[in-house]
DNA sequence: TTTTGTTGATTGATGCGTCAATAAAAAATA
DNA sequence: TATTTTTTATTGACGCATCAATCAACAAAA
């Protein structure tokens, strides 16, 4: 029963399922028979539309990245102080759409696949830039330039290091402490150096 | 040239080959032909002594794990208050030995492969767990339990977090800095608690 | 002659990527 | 409007490569 325009439909059924696979499986060892299988469709299908499969997993990175870029915009636009601005780019990262299961397993597999792929470790580079630098446009209003790129590098390996704690379900158990353990570590770090 | 006694020879052997073919990959996916061949001998006879390449990824990831178990047991020997305890610990996971970029791309892969290996993700909760009580030792003697218990619990988030930014090396660039990080947290959290 | 060390060759499974074939819609042509 | 042609959507089957794991066989020590 082949329409027409299902293209974008297709391309998007096959990144949901490439997410929920490698989220199920912890790993981007999925087939293109299983990710095609749970789109509905055949994995010749999904060689016909994204060609090799590495493509297809570096769209699914972009995608993941460019739902957490749009979070992130959306996050930053409703805060008025630059002390609110660094609360709401840590907020985002924990949020109920970030922070599930899935998708933090999916980040975990990224990261290591970056290793072999030059393509990826772009986009993760990309992606780490950005967060630096949005930490940094609320913590130069309140900390002194060199103290500031410092909060924002540990701010940034808190939350890297949350998520893979939590990929292994370990310490941190919830959205809710995570955000807990960093908001007190700038709540210190501020109330400290602005005194 | 068969000679006896080879067997504890050929399983070092082995498992180096497995760590440093890990980690020049980036990832768990190396064939057990390369490892052999990094160690000199053929796929065969890895098999023979590791009977399947699972076993020998946990043999190898257990002697990982023992060789930080007895650089932590050795720094903390050395130290004589609680403070200095927790900068042993912290100076121990950045320390020469560990904060290799073999080893840190080997800890990544096997965080990754822990979500679908029951025995690894074992292997290391039980790291996670001694981590955390060997932070918990020296800070508890510093604040309160509870306070501790978050402070042992955001410094395990910070080394995650800066190994996996070293991995992709973006970010901290050494050890040292790495160090300061966390040791300036530290500072933080200490200093003001104390007074 | 039994034990220990060792490998080349082989098997079986898995999975990516391709291709020819089919079917339905859309466009072009009569 | 009726027809042919082209484009778009889709898949089953298959080739080909990779690899883990096995096995039979051989070599040297005990």
């Amino acid at each position: 029963m082949p329409k027409v325009g299902m293209e974008p439909l297709r391309r998007k059924a096959l990144i949901d399922a490439t997410i929920s696979a490698i989220g199920e499986r912890g790993s981007l060892d999925v087939t293109m028979s299983e990710i095609a299988g749970r789109a509905g469709v055949s994995s010749a299908l999904a060689h016909h539309y994204f060609g090799a499969k590495d493509e297809l997993l570096l769209a699914t990175m972009r995608h993941i990245l460019a739902e957490l870029t749009a979070d992130m915009r959306r996050a930053l636009r409703s805060a008025t102080t630059a002390r609110e601005r660094v609360s709401a780019v840590v907020a985002v990262n924990f949020s109920d759409a970030q922070f599930q299961p899935e998708t933090i397993a999916a980040w975990l597999a990224f990261y290591v696949e970056a290793q072999k792929s030059a393509a990826l470790r772009r986009l993760l580079r990309v992606y780490a830039r950005r967060l630096h630098s949005n930490l940094l446009s609320g913590l130069a209003g309140i900390l002194p330039r060199s103290e500031a790129d410092r909060v924002a590098e540990a701010t940034a390996a808190l939350i890297d290091g949350l998520y893979i704690r939590r990929a292994l379900k370990d310490g941190v158990p919830n959205a809710a402490t995570a955000i807990a353990v960093i908001e007190d570590y700038l709540e210190t770090k501020l109330s400290r150096s602005a005194q």
